[in-house]
DNA sequence: TTTTGTGCAAAGCGTTTGCACCATA
DNA sequence: TATGGTGCAAACGCTTTGCACAAAA
C-alpha cells in the first residue's frame, strides 16, 4: 500500500500548503497536482493540459498555466526553459537534477547528477551573488541517436 | 595596436569561416559578427538589432535571426534559454562560463565558473550520453538586490 | 456572503516563414 | 549571371490578460 499511501501524503500536503497561504483547494488544483507528481517528469503546460483533458474536460489552458506558476512559486514545481525557447515544468523537484537534451532528437532526459554544486555556489558568493537555486542543461547525443550516427558513419 | 590587431584577426576569421562553407560575406553578417565580439557578452536579438539600428538604418529583424543562427551553427556564438522564456546568444563563447539570473531584478550576469565539469560529462557518459556543451544557469539574488533587501528588512 | 478561482476570447510577444528584389562571388 | 541573402509583411505558437460567471470557505 505504499503508492497509495504516497498519494493521500501527497494530498494532504496540498491541502495543507494552499491552506497555510489562505488559497482555495479546487478540483483542478487536486487534478493537476495529482498529475505533475504521478508524472515526475519535465512536462509542458500543453502536455499537462492534453492529459487533463482525458479526465477532466473543458479544462482551460490559462487555469493550467495559473496553476502551474503558483506551484512554482510554492515550491513544488520547478520551471525551467529548454533551448529552443519551450517552457518545461519539472515536476518531483524535491531531488533537483540536471538535464540533457539530445540535440538530434530533441529528447530531454533527467540525469542523476546534482545541477549546483556547493563549489558554483561559493564561487558565485565571491562575486556577491546568493544562490538558490539553478538549472544544468547538457546537450549532446543520446545513447540511441549516438547509436545511429557511428552506423550511418561506418556505411 | 592590440584591440586593432584582434578586430583585424575576428573578421579575418569569419570571412574564412564563410568562405569555408561556400557563404558570402555580406555587410549586414560582418557588423553583426562586429557588434557581438565587441559586445562579448549575453544579448538578445532584439539588443542586437537596436544597436544596429544606430549604425546600419533598415536592417530587419529576420536578418538578424537568421544571422545568429547560422553563427549559432558554426559555433561562433551560444543560443540559450532563459527562465523567463527568452532567448539569449552569448557571445565570446571561446570561453565558456556560467549564468547567474537575479530573480529580483531580471539583470543577467556572467560568472567566471565552468558550466560543465568533467564530472558531469563523466556522470553523462555513463547513462550512455555524450555531451559536448551545456549551460549552467543559477537564480538568486544579485549583490544590489541583497543590500536593499536585507535594508528593507531591517526597517 | 464574500472573495478567490475558472473559463472564454482576445491580445501580446518573440520568432519564423514566404516571396520578390538585390548583391555577392 | 547564377545563387544565396535581405527586407517586408504576414503568419505562428506559446503565454498572458480582462472580464463575467461559478464555487470554495
Amino acid at each position: 500500500m505504499q503508492a497509495a499511501q504516497d498519494e493521500r501524503t501527497v494530498q494532504t500536503n496540498l491541502d495543507k500548503v494552499l491552506h497555510d497561504k489562505g488559497l482555495r483547494t479546487t478540483p483542478q488544483r487536486k487534478l493537476i497536482y495529482r498529475i505533475i507528481t504521478a508524472t515526475a517528469q519535465h512536462v509542458s503546460a500543453q502536455q499537462i493540459q492534453q492529459e487533463l483533458e482525458e479526465v477532466f474536460p473543458g479544462i482551460s489552458l490559462p487555469t493550467v498555466y495559473s496553476t502551474l506558476e503558483l506551484f512554482t512559486q510554492l515550491g513544488v514545481i520547478h520551471k525551467m526553459a529548454i533551448n529552443n525557447g519551450e517552457m518545461l515544468y519539472d515536476t518531483g523537484w524535491s531531488h533537483p537534477h540536471a538535464h540533457m537534451r539530445c540535440k538530434k532528437c530533441g529528447r530531454i532526459i533527467d540525469l542523476d547528477i546534482p545541477p549546483v554544486t556547493q563549489q558554483d555556489i561559493r564561487s558565485a558568493a565571491e562575486a556577491g551573488f546568493s544562490v538558490d537555486s539553478g538549472d544544468l542543461l547538457l546537450y549532446g547525443l543520446c545513447k540511441e541517436c549516438a547509436a545511429q550516427e557511428s552506423k550511418s558513419a561506418t556505411v
